[in-house]
DNA sequence: GTTGTGACATCGC
DNA sequence: CGCGATGCCACAA
């Protein structure tokens, strides 16, 4: 019962579920956007249209201010490439390189290789309990 | 309080 | 494949 601004409290914890995501993915593998708003559980006060809409958004809302922690950097657009311009954006390429991240000759990475969700689905065997939106 | 923009995704051309 | 419009949320000026 504290009828104060509670969606405030509601999208803190939204911005730290999808930090902790982002922090569990491994090295040398990348996840869209889209795919950690849909993995993450959204606002109660959010409508799943409006989320849909925009969720994608909010996760790069949530990466413009994320702790020193996190693997910012394994986060990338659905069409496999970097979203962050100038020279942001070249720092971010050398860093995935340097994890073992291959580009295309159009500067694509291939989500087949190297996408976190692709190599969950491809190893059915290891029962991914970890990405769940229960995480806490 | 209004306006403009965004570390996105999707569809149409 | 690239470019433009749409979605109709949250935040900053």
């Amino acid at each position: 019962m504290s009828p104060v601004s509670m969606s405030q409290a509601q999208k803190s914890e939204y911005f730290s579920r999808v930090w902790s995501l982002v922090r569990q993915v491994p090295v040398g593998k990348v996840i869209a956007y889209g795919q950690v708003a849909e993995l993450v559980a959204p606002p109660e006060s959010v409508s799943s249209e409006a989320y849909r809409a925009f969720g994608s958004r909010w996760v790069g809302q949530a990466m413009r201010g994320c702790p020193a922690d996190v693997p910012w950097q394994r986060v990338i657009n659905a069409q496999g490439k970097i979203s962050l311009p100038g020279d942001a954006g070249q720092h971010q390429r050398e860093l995935l390189e340097e994890e073992g991240v291959q580009f295309n000759e159009r500067g694509r990475i291939d989500f087949k290789k190297f996408g976190w969700l692709a190599e969950l689905k491809s190893d059915a065997d290891n029962t991914p309990q970890m990405f769940l939106p229960g995480i806490e």
